[in-house]
DNA sequence: GACAAATAACTGACTGGTCAGTTATTAATA
DNA sequence: TATTAATAACTGACCAGTCAGTTATTTGTC
C-alpha cells in the first residue's frame, strides 16, 4: 500500500474507512463488525484506522455527515425551487428511485435504525439535522401550495409524512429484503402512482 | 424463584422469557444484549434461560411466532371480512394506532431490521410467513373492490404498499424517535387522513 | 546527485475485559 | 429417596483499543 502523504491523499483514505465502515456495519450490524475487517476491507491495517478515527463510535458519526446530508440538500432544493407543488412533487417522484437504487442511503438507514438505542446522541442528532429538517421543507413546500391556492389540506406536518411515508417503505425494503427479490420493485411506478394519487387527493374537489 | 411445575407453569416462563428478551434486544440489539440479563430481566439465572432456549438465535426465533403473527391475523381478518374497501380501510385506520401504541411489533421490526444481516434464514421466513401474506391480503382487497367496480386500479401489488407505507413508516418511528418526542404524533389524524387520501386517489373520477 | 538524518504513515502482537454456552452442585417436590 | 428445576462457577473464544517497532518518504547537507 502506497503511503498518504498529501492532505487529499489522506482525505480519500478517510473516505475510503468510511465506505469499508459503513459496508461492514450494514452486512454484520455495529456491535458485530470488527475494526480489523473495517481496515481490511480499505486495505490497511488495525492500526492504521485508529490514526484516522478515535474509535469505533467515532467512525458511525461520520457516516452521517458522508451519506445522509447530501441526499437531504437535494430534497430541500427540490422543495424550495420548486415552481409549482406538482413540478416538485414530480421531482422527487425521479429523485426517491435514484436514491434508494444507487445512493447509500438505505444502509446507513438500516444501520441507524438497527444500533439505535446504543447511540441516542448520534439518533438525536441525525433527527434533528436530517429527518427534521427534510419533513420541514416537504411541509414548507406543501404550505405555500396551500396559499398559492392550488390545494387544500389541514395539516401540512402530518401531511408531509404522509409524503414522505413510500420512500422510508422502500429504502427499509431496499435494505433489508431487496436482495432476497427474485424481480426488483418497480419503484419509477410505484413513484409515479403516489405523486399521482397525492395530486388527486389534495386537489379541489367539488 | 419458584419452581415451574406443572406444564403451564413452563409455559408462563417461557413467555416471560420471550418478553423479556424483546425488551434487551430492542433495548441494546441482538449483539450487544446479554442472556445473563435476559434471565435476570424474567427473575431467572442465564442457566435456566437455557433450559428453555437452546441458543440466542432461538430466543430471537421464538419472537416472531410470539408477536408477529397475532397481528397479521387481525390484518388479514379486516382484509377478508369488509363489506366494502371504504369499510375495510376505515377499519385499518383504526386498528393502525392501536398496534403501533399499545403492542410489541414496533420494539420487533426494530430489532429484525437491525439484525436482519446475520440471518437471512429468519428474515426470510419473516418476510415469506408475515410481510407477503399481509400484501397479499391487502392487494386482494384492493382487486375485490376494482372488480366490484368500487375503485379504478392498475397494479393491487403496488397499490398495497402505497397503503401500508404509513404503517412502517409510523412503526420506524415508534421504535426510533418516539420517546424523543415531546408531544406524540397524532396518530388517529395521521390515519384518518391516509385513508381519506386513499379513497379520493382511487375513485372514479370525472 | 548521493547520502544521511528526520519524519510520520503504517503494522500487528498484545492486553484486559466481555460473554455465549457448559456443567457440577444445590435444593424443591413427589 | 428419586427426580428435576434452578443455580453459579467455569471455560474458551473473541475483540476494541494500545503501543513498540518498522519502513516509505521527505528534507537537509555536501
Amino acid at each position: 500500500m502506497q503511503r498518504a502523504r498529501s492532505e487529499s491523499d489522506k482525505t480519500a483514505r478517510r473516505r475510503r474507512l468510511v465506505a469499508a465502515a459503513l459496508d461492514e456495519f450494514y452486512e454484520r450490524g455495529f456491535t458485530a463488525a470488527r475494526m480489523e475487517d473495517i481496515a481490511g476491507r480499505a486495505d490497511l491495517s488495525k492500526g492504521t484506522l485508529y490514526l484516522y478515527f478515535s474509535s469505533k463510535e467515532d467512525l458511525f458519526r461520520a457516516l452521517i455527515d458522508e451519506y445522509a446530508l447530501p441526499n437531504l440538500n437535494t430534497l430541500e432544493m427540490i422543495s424550495r425551487t420548486g415552481p409549482s407543488l406538482g413540478a416538485a412533487l414530480s421531482a422527487i417522484a425521479t429523485f426517491a428511485p435514484q436514491v434508494i437504487r444507487h445512493s447509500n442511503l438505505p444502509k446507513l438507514l438500516k444501520v441507524l435504525i438497527g444500533d439505535s438505542q446504543n447511540f441516542p446522541g448520534i439518533v438525536r442528532t441525525y433527527r434533528e439535522e436530517v429527518i427534521d429538517r427534510g419533513l420541514a421543507a416537504v411541509s414548507a413546500l406543501l404550505q405555500r401550495a396551500h396559499d398559492a391556492g392550488e390545494i387544500e389540506i389541514d395539516d401540512p406536518a402530518l401531511t408531509a409524512r404522509l409524503v414522505i411515508a413510500p420512500m422510508v417503505l422502500s429504502i427499509i425494503w431496499q435494505a433489508v429484503f431487496a436482495h432476497t427479490d427474485k424481480t426488483p420493485i418497480d419503484l419509477d411506478t410505484l413513484f409515479r402512482m403516489h405523486v399521482d394519487h397525492l395530486k388527486r387527493a389534495l386537489s379541489y374537489q367539488e
